[in-house]
DNA sequence: CGCTTTTGACCGGCGC
DNA sequence: GCGCCGGTCAAAAGCG
């Protein structure tokens, strides 16, 4: 289906169209989960160019353990291992792309990208410059008050990986001064575990599990996965957040995933 | 004075 | 080979 591509790709009313007319055709979450699944990876074999940036990825070791040497060896060799990406709440009056996460950064480059008409800010550690770890601040596309920080290099990487911590601290205990950040990541509270969606291995036992059952615990344990997963794509979070703004997921999916609406709702909090 | 920020130039990867 | 693009460099300016 390739209007489902769009849902990853392009931009929010187009998600909201598609989701609109799925809607419309009475498919269930798991059927609409399976396809996005299944063009999300189509996606991300077609796209090469814009698969080098390490945010489409995302493989953070510190949030997500999917880092392990298997998955790598597949992966184009400019992918870095240890990637992360914070949600960070400002003002949207604010275009300083500063994000407050208690660490020295030394911004040593702002650059417009093609993708966003707001520019990008590239941050150093200010005390270890040495050191192979780097933060890019960008404005989120379609939330002007969101902006995306990703951090890559290992400087953050020993904090702890726990869900839902708004605020990180820095090396030597100092207390973190963030207190807007919200960590807006698909991960549902004490559980960091994620599957790799780029492996079609078990892209494709998901799928057959999907396939299998109905059952509404397994379609929910399922669902928190590809959640979990598919909201390290930045185009994919936006097009969502959109979505989900304008309610239209709220008759797609039950009761039952009510925690995957909330995950995916966190990172407005 | 030293550090940070700004910003245009430059570089290298990639697609055509 | 050429052009596009994201990322980096480095000189100048700003700031405490």
């Amino acid at each position: 289906m390739k209007g489902i591509l769009s849902l990853i790709t392009t931009s929010g009313d187009e998600m909201v169209e598609e989701l609109n007319r799925m809607k419309s055709e009475n498919k269930k979450l798991s059927d609409v989960l399976t396809i996005v699944t299944r063009n999300y990876n189509d996606l991300m074999q077609t796209r090469k160019r814009k698969a080098v940036d390490p945010g489409y990825y995302n493989h953070s070791c510190r949030y997500y353990s999917c880092c392990d040497e298997t998955s790598a060896g597949t992966l184009p060799k400019m992918i870095k291992s240890n990637v992360s990406r914070v949600y960070v709440r400002i003002d949207p009056s604010d275009t300083s792309l500063v994000v407050k996460d208690g660490y020295g950064w030394r911004k040593y480059g702002q650059k417009v990208t093609r993708d966003n008409p707001s520019p990008r800010a590239y941050y150093k550690c200010s005390f270890t410059p040495s050191l192979p770890c780097q933060e890019k601040v960008q404005r989120s596309l379609n939330d002007p008050s969101l902006v995306v920080a990703t951090y890559e290099g290992h400087h953050h990487h020993h904090h702890p990986s726990q869900a839902n911590v708004s605020a990180v601290s820095p090396p030597g205990g100092a207390t973190g001064t963030s207190t807007t950040a919200a960590r807006i990541t698909g991960e549902r509270r004490g559980s960091t575990e994620s599957l790799d969606f780029l492996d079609p291995l078990i892209c494709s036992k998901i799928q057959k599990a999907i396939a299998a059952t109905e059952s509404s615990e397994m379609q929910q344990f399922l669902v928190e996965k590809m959640a979990s997963s598919l909201t390290r794509n930045p185009a994919f979070m936006a097009a969502l957040a959109t979505a989900i703004t304008g309610g239209i997921l709220d008759e797609v999916i039950s009761e039952e995933n009510k925690d995957v609406v909330s995950n995916s709702r966190g990172f407005s909090v």
